[in-house]
DNA sequence: ATAATATGACCACGCTTGTAGTCGTACACA
DNA sequence: TGTGTACGACTACAAGCGTGGTCATATTAT
């Protein structure tokens, strides 16, 4: 499984929201404050489909887009990996450090409360 | 602020735990399982000092390494940055992945909801 | 005193990533 | 029917990263 970086993983966001999608309109879905030039989208795209993160189907003389891998999945890998990473595999810390920094919404708590009540059982 | 690449962070950790090492304490300290060059890890340390993550004091004819960023503080930032890319800001689905894919263990569930219950206040 | 060793300074090299450019061709419009 | 435009294929290129080599010199062990 190699390595999804930053950028392609905006990349494969837009895929899992809407697969099937061409290259121009990954490029257009993206828009907003990332004006990547659709070159360097297609780059991204090629290169995904080389780590098998995406597949092709033809689409007359275009491709469209479709993730090769489950977005949850993909997640929950990367989370566990970076908790591994970065608090040595310890999660509750990296609460804590959320907690503290950035500020957790109520929301957020609300739902985190709600979680660990279903985990207990 | 540059970003601290994965193997680096190791290196960063053997440092927060003890600062004021040579070059070849960290390498020493790092043993078991990593078995990099003492010069790789040379070149671990010299891209951290460039990158103003530690600083150096001459001690004869070597240098002790002292982290030039605080432990926590970087930990923080890395998570509310992973957190942003990969899930779009949103701390509660992390910990739902989490849950899932690798299992809280029953303290990392006690600790958290201790945290939980501060935060409330 | 000489040889092995440790240390920092500088260099190397292939892979990944961000960011596109070029080329050949197919389609679409004038 | 020619001309611009959209698309994929291939190419480029600098910075970052993993991994370590070379060289000059200083220290230590014999």
């Amino acid at each position: 499984m190699t390595q999804i970086s930053a950028s392609e993983l905006e990349v494969m966001d837009v895929l899992w929201a809407r697969p099937g999608l061409a290259a121009s309109d990954v490029h257009d879905a993206l828009g907003d404050g990332r004006d990547w030039n659709v070159r360097t989208v297609k780059t991204f795209l090629a290169r995904l489909v080389e780590k098998g993160a995406l597949t092709t189907v033809e689409d007359g003389r275009r491709y469209l887009y479709y993730p090769a891998i489950k977005e949850d999945e993909y997640k929950a890998a990367a989370a566990t990996q970076f908790i591994d990473r970065v608090f040595s595999g310890r999660a509750a810390p990296l609460v804590a450090h959320l907690a503290d920094s950035r500020g957790l919404t109520r929301e957020d708590i609300a739902e985190l409360e709600k979680l660990l009540g279903e985990l207990k059982k």
